[in-house]
RNA sequence: GCCCGCUUAGCUCAGUUGGUAGAGCGCUCGCUUCACACGCGAGAGGUUUCGUAGGUUCGAGUCCUACAGCGGGCACCA
């Protein structure tokens, strides 16, 4: 058997996943069963432009574990791959490689700028999806979707109609957040606010006074070029400074306007100077309340943030910042400028671009969110769902946000995306239809314009869990796999995404478009950092993948969960070494395997079974039972603790090498067969177990056994090749799990560990034979070891092994107590060192007081025993027992000693 | 300003109905024992202890309150 020491995951990724692919193992077809549970999820869509890091490694990860196991389970299982066509990010990338030619996307125009996106995306874009498969992300491509596919712009073109029908999509004119740079609209959740340093100007504006006296009010702020648009001075209504002066004006400095002074709640009179400048044109406030006071918005500064001819002559052309200067400057000029201080502020920058936002009244489209928003609280507050895990802080912050819901602008001035589908006639009269034709018929004339802009990237993403179904046709897709099982995803897309799809899964289909939303945690840097392009602390997830191998990386990020980690090599290294603990756990195996058949040597009278074979047995089935618990949960870290304890301490340590002398037996024989048998089936439904974490060296393993046949198939797969991850995955079976065992190996590792404990500690040689001797005052307990004796014998690294019902060894013995009352001593005549063993003996009986005094503490307390319950009191009754007869049997070793 | 999370062994982190503090890495000692040195065996390490101070309870890492440090979200910012 050739099988090298150390694993190379480099084979097994390259193999075996384009033969899953190509069997169709993915797709939801391969499932046989009519009558089988349907498990669905669907990606979040990466953005086209993007490659894989951390945080997808870790969403993809989880799904794929979440997938496979339902795999094995025998649902119909679907987990859907696409991508976002991302308007803005795209046109950005394409519109940068534009210019490197020397051109703008304009050179080009638009028609043929997006076919240039187009092939952009075909021949650039999606780069996620390819490192997909070497992530072993089990998705089905046959159902592969993009939002720009035809058939979800068919959906987005429906939702657009059917939301403006029923009034609430509508066109209208408001302040919006600007992005001078990509000349667009942007929503609120597209703007980052960003703390900066900036200055506070104190402007004076001279007020108008009946008698001529001098008066000036002074305002701040922190952009002085739009106080050529002022059309107000607002105050506090109830600010006894002002009071007088409401109803005046003042004469605004650099214009030739006069503007009024108005008292608004909004303004605060502690705040500042307690006056307020008012531009409706240009700010988010000043809008709302120039509304309130019907005051003229004087627009000074345009798209390209450049101040306007309203501005003035002396400002006309100028960009925004040379104006701010101009503005000061001639402020000081006529002594209007009071004074300037250092401020720190929070400014508006575009997500994408990161150019300051300006605010600007424009014309775009909205949708009005109350009622979605209303029947998603309500889905919340009536039926807990979605249900969200963690719960805390999630629920609470997807609930908080609702509730303070504004109109979605959903227009962007792009080219890239699905252009609204809205027409205008000559006459400015607006046709929304589902196609040209359909606004032809409407309108009763081909004289149409389509509006130019298109829609938010997010108005195709919030119908993604039914558009890629195939919705609005009635599909057998959507009814199949709609609502998905579950959603998984970053928390920093509860509000842009996970929540609009609850609402739009809710408005169109009447039902949440997911059971669960799983929120994963964080990859952070070592020091704690975000992992960020521009601060260069990105790990990639392929050089991880690289450096120790796809299944290990897969088993750290499943333990990150929903928790934010830093990220630590130690950990992947870690998990590399369990990998190929894995791969020589068969190795020895497969050396072994000439007679043995997976799938046999568990036959029989169960009760006669050997003592460690009952032990694994129901070691193997607690550990399926505690795996499917913890995945119920989303408890993926809990999942692969329980699993690399299986397989190392139990599987490994300890049934490997009990089994040991059995399995390597020179002579053929058919104990020796089924003993084989039995460590190759167990370590069979090991990898089974381990497969949805680790897919790459457990099927590579799994090929390798011996039996290998499509019979091993979950019925639900009847038929494929055979391949691990069409195996059931093993289930727990109670009647398997045997306290009884549990225990009794407990004292079988007990005493082989305090044998191996006094080796070590007196440094007897590891090559020494030495004499054990047992005295156990219970007969089951004499039996338990008798039985195990040549396992005990070998493991303890013992000549013999004496069991008798009381310990009568020779005075130069070590010794140590066990569980039980149960005794053991090894006789080192001429090696023992009395006051060394004394001193060991102390330690440990040091320890055992300590712990006696802790309980002695609570027994005494009356109150314990009154109000705890009786059980809890037994089991400390009962510890405490064990304890003292622990120290009893000290006591008489160190009488021994003397 | 409002809300939330975290603070447990040198490091990274588990600890889910309150009931004997755990893992991996690192460290110490001993081993090339015929699957594996990416390994095997043994051990030290948390001041009666889980950021600090109180409280509830027979009993608190776990529940409550306050505070501190770190991190996150939202709002405002004239």
């Amino acid at each position: 058997m050739d099988i090298p020491k150390t694993y190379d995951p480099k084979e097994a990724e390259q193999q075996h996943y384009t033969r899953w692919e190509a069997q169709g193992c993915f797709a939801p077809e391969i499932n046989r069963d009519p009558s089988a549970p349907v498990y669905s999820i669907v990606i979040p869509p990466p953005n086209v432009t993007g490659s894989l890091h951390m945080g997808h490694a870790l969403q993809h990860t989880l799904m794929d574990v979440l997938t496979r196991h339902k795999r094995m389970c025998g649902y119909r299982t679907l987990w859907l791959p696409g991508m976002d066509h991302a308007g803005i990010s795209t046109q950005l990338v394409v519109s940068r490689e534009l210019k490197k030619e020397g051109l703008s996307r304009h050179d080009l125009g638009r028609e043929k700028f997006v076919e240039r996106v187009w092939q952009w995306k075909h021949e650039s874009g999606g780069q996620i999806l390819k490192q997909m498969r070497r992530e072993g992300a089990s998705v089905d491509w046959s159902r592969e979707r993009f939002t720009m596919d035809e058939g979800l712009t068919r959906a987005v073109r429906e939702v657009f109609v059917r939301l403006y029908e029923e009034g609430l999509i509508y066109r209208g004119k408001r302040i919006v957040n600007w992005c001078p740079n990509d000349q667009t609209v942007l929503s609120d959740l597209e703007v980052d606010k960003t703390p900066q340093a900036g200055k506070l100007y104190y402007l004076q504006y001279p007020v108008k006074t009946a008698n001529g006296e001098e008066r000036r009010v002074t305002v701040a702020t922190t952009r002085p070029e739009t106080m050529l648009g002022d059309t107000a001075v607002a105050v506090s209504p109830d600010d006894e400074r002002y009071k007088e002066l409401v109803g005046s004006t003042v004469l605004l400095p650099l214009t030739s306007r006069e503007i009024p002074i108005i008292a608004d709640e909004y303004v605060e009179a502690e705040f500042g100077t307690g006056a307020v400048k008012v531009t409706p044109a240009h700010d988010p406030n000043d809008y709302d309340m120039g509304v309130r006071h019907d005051l003229p918005q004087i627009v000074v500064i345009d798209q390209h943030a450049r101040m306007t001819e309203d501005a003035g002559a002396l400002f006309a052309g100028l960009d925004r910042y040379k104006a701010r200067e101009l503005v000061v400057q001639k402020f000081e000029e006529l002594g209007l400028l009071e004074k300037v201080v250092d401020y720190e502020f929070s400014i508006s920058k575009c997500e994408r671009c990161k150019t300051v936002i300006e605010p600007l009244i424009s014309t775009q489209w909205f949708c009005r969110m109350d009622e979605l928003r209303d029947r998603a609280l309500k889905l919340m507050s009536d039926e807990k769902k979605p249900r969200f895990t963690p719960e805390v802080p999630y629920e609470k912050v997807y609930t908080d946000w609702l509730e303070n819901l504004r109109d979605w602008t959903v227009s962007r001035q792009l080219w890239w995306g699905h252009q609204i589908p809205a027409w205008y006639t000559e006459d400015g009269q607006v046709i929304v239809a589902r196609s040209e034709e359909e606004a032809r018929a409407k309108a009763g004339t081909g004289e149409l314009t389509q509006d130019a802009d298109v829609l938010d990237t997010w108005f195709s993403s919030w119908l993604w869990p039914f558009s890629t179904l195939g919705w609005p046709d009635e599909t057998a897709d959507l009814k199949t796999f709609y609502p998905t099982s579950v959603l998984i995803t970053a928390r920093d897309i509860i509000f842009l995404w996970v929540s609009r799809m609850v609402m739009a899964g809710m408005k169109f289909i009447g039902e949440t478009p997911f059971q669960d939303v799983f929120i994963t945690g964080t990859v952070l840097d070592k020091h704690g950092q975000r992992m960020s392009k521009t601060k260069l602390n990105g790990i990639d997830p392929m050089d991880v993948f690289d450096k120790y191998g796809v299944d290990a990386t897969r088993l750290v990020l499943a333990s990150v969960g929903s928790t934010d980690t830093r990220w630590n090599d130690n950990q992947v290294e870690s998990y590399r070494n369990f990998a190929n603990k894995i791969w020589n756990a068969a190795r020895f195996c497969l050396m072994n395997s000439e007679g043995a058949t997976v799938g046999k040597g568990f036959e029989g009278d169960h009760d006669k079974w050997a003592l460690h074979d009952r032990w694994i047995i129901s070691r193997l089935n607690k550990t399926a039972r505690e795996v499917d618990e913890a995945l119920t949960q989303y408890q993926f870290h809990e999942a692969v603790q329980t699993l690399y304890h299986f397989f190392w301490d139990d599987f490994c340590d300890w049934y490997i090498e009990l089994t040991k002398a059995e399995v390597t037996a020179e002579q053929s024989s058919p104990e020796r067969d089924a003993a084989r048998s039995r460590v190759i089936s167990v370590l069979e439904q090991a990898l089974r177990l381990l497969h949805p974490f680790m897919p790459y060296i457990t099927e590579e393993l799994w090929q390798r056994l011996p039996g290998i046949d499509g019979k091993l198939l979950h019925p639900a797969y009847t038929g494929a090749q055979p391949t691990i991850m069409l195996t059931m995955y093993p289930q727990s079976d109670s009647s398997s799990i045997d306290e009884g065992a549990e225990s009794e190996m407990s004292a079988v590792i007990e005493l082989i560990s305090r044998v191996r404990n006094i080796r070590s500690e007196l440094s007897v040689k590891p090559g020494d034979r030495v004499r054990v001797m047992v005295g156990a005052s219970e007969e089951s307990l004499r039996e338990v070891f008798a039985a195990n004796r040549d396992q005990i014998a070998r493991l303890a690294r013992a000549s013999e092994i004496q069991i008798n019902e009381r310990l009568d060894a020779p005075r130069a013995s070590a010794r140590a107590v066990l569980a039980g009352g149960a005794e053991v001593a090894v006789p080192l005549e001429g090696l023992i060192d009395f006051e060394q063993e004394r001193e060991r003996l102390a330690r440990e009986r040091e320890k055992l007081e300590k712990e006696a005094a802790k309980l002695e503490a609570q027994l005494a307390n009356p109150q314990f025993a009154e109000r705890a319950p009786a059980e809890k009191v037994g089991e400390v009754k009962e510890r405490l027992a064990d304890i003292a007869q622990r120290t009893r049997a000290h006591q008489q070793m160190a009488e021994a000693l003397k």
